[in-house]
DNA sequence: CTAACGCTTTAACATAGATGAAGAAATTCG
DNA sequence: CGAATTTCTTCATCTATGTTAAAGCGTTAG
């Protein structure tokens, strides 16, 4: 369980070090970065669109997610985020937030005020090629879900977003071999998948009964993690997995 | 018309100022980075999911589009590329492309090897910082497409993308003041929505029927942009406009 | 000039998923 | 603990969009 700040640093520093050949310093420099520690209760706010954030937060423990509501109302969840997770580096570089983001449980945040970041990112270039690459990621998870609502029906489309929970759980070391425990209720999966909540159960149940997924209360178990693969369509390739953990 | 290159670098230059006080050196840097023009057909790839990069392009001239097909086939468009735009800047952050790029008119592109940008990258801290707000606000975009595939209806999708296309062209200094060429097929425009060809049409002459656009060929007119915009729920925070140009 | 091709439009019909409503389970709160 | 509230499930119905097919049109090629 990877629930203190130092693991997480650890394992950031980890990640970082796979991609650019860092120094001492970088390292350094690195845990030198000025923080704070916030304790947030679930559904609390932690950038809101349309403001200029002043703080990046590195997720320490608990989830998160990024979501965007169009003039009549509806919500569309743009990502979920995990311990390990840099929210919102972007808020350091661009002036005005076109989203908000939301803690998902209660959640551990080191908070980075966005000044000594775009310094650290200015002073150690390895380090912040190794942040851009995080945010590149992102991206690419964001390119794949464009998929995932464009193409793919409700079964391939929850499928899949059941996929990359397991991948990207299982990497914060959430999950275990049977499965992980997803806080979310069905409507956030709703929201995630431009499909109705309604639309969410039966397509569950569906899931289910097919076997491809066992469910108590909120933890999911994966029976035949192929099976689901390919109901899915899922190719772990957008998740750069070679450019997070060796 | 924006299509030597010296004019599309002079214009990236401006745009990279906005974002970080370049001094001479990144100028100069920027400048001579070493490239090769090539100018492309139609539907001619530049990078193909799966492989790795050796160059980026920018281009110079034309348009191009990225995509990503499911197992069974369906192709999702995630964005087109005007001139100006670094296509595949993160290839060379990034092992292997989980995308394709294309492109969708001749286009005419200055090729960079991923080496001498890496380079770059890590010599000139701020050039780097300014080339990553452009990967950044292209997750932007790529984000209010997941909201637009995923909230809103036919309508509303095709209003959306014409309402971006007319930002971003005009931008690139391709659109006049009663509208833009569009050099699209109705099915790249259902690949972008999630839609199929037979809707785009439907959908297209509806928005006509109602005035909100004109049409001559691929020349895409707009009468009203106000009600264009509030057909599309338009808000153009996310094109980040102010880290492009003043 | 005509044939061939690619793209768009229209039509008739089929269907996945939305909507609305209501009851069952689970969770939270006093 | 029981009441209130939030989630989840199921049902019946409706609709936006998909599907298939065919015709129209413009451009290119022979």
């Amino acid at each position: 369980m990877p629930d203190t700040l130092q693991q997480v640093l650890e394992r950031m520093l980890r990640r970082f070090a796979l991609r650019a050949p860092l120094v001492q310093q970088d390292r350094d420099a690195l845990f030198d970065l000025p923080f704070t520690l916030r304790s947030l209760e679930p559904g609390q706010w932690l950038i809101r669109e349309g403001n200029s954030a002043t703080n990046s937060a590195l997720i320490v423990s608990g989830l998160a997610y990024r979501h965007k509501s169009t003039i009549d109302g509806d919500r569309q969840i743009l990502s979920f985020h995990v311990p390990g997770d840099f929210v919102d580096l972007e808020g350091s570089l661009l002036s005005v937030a076109d989203h908000t983001v939301q803690t998902l449980t209660q959640a551990e945040l080191a908070l980075v005020p966005v000044g000594a970041l775009r310094q650290l990112m200015t002073d150690r270039p390895l380090l912040a090629q190794a942040m851009w690459i995080d945010t590149l990621i992102d991206a690419a998870v964001a390119r794949e879900w464009i998929v995932n609502v464009g193409q793919r029906d409700a079964r391939g489309r929850i499928a899949h977003i059941l996929c990359e929970f397991a991948c990207r759980l299982r990497l914060a070391g959430l999950s275990g071999d049977d499965g992980y425990e997803l806080p979310v209720t069905q409507e956030h999966l709703a929201d995630a998948t431009g499909l109705t909540t309604v639309h969410v159960s039966r397509t569950l149940m569906t899931l289910e009964r097919e076997g491809l997924v066992k469910r108590l209360k909120r933890f999911i178990a994966i029976p035949d993690w192929e099976k689901l693969k390919s109901a899915a369509g899922f190719n772990e390739l957008y998740l750069h997995l070679d450019q997070v953990s060796a």
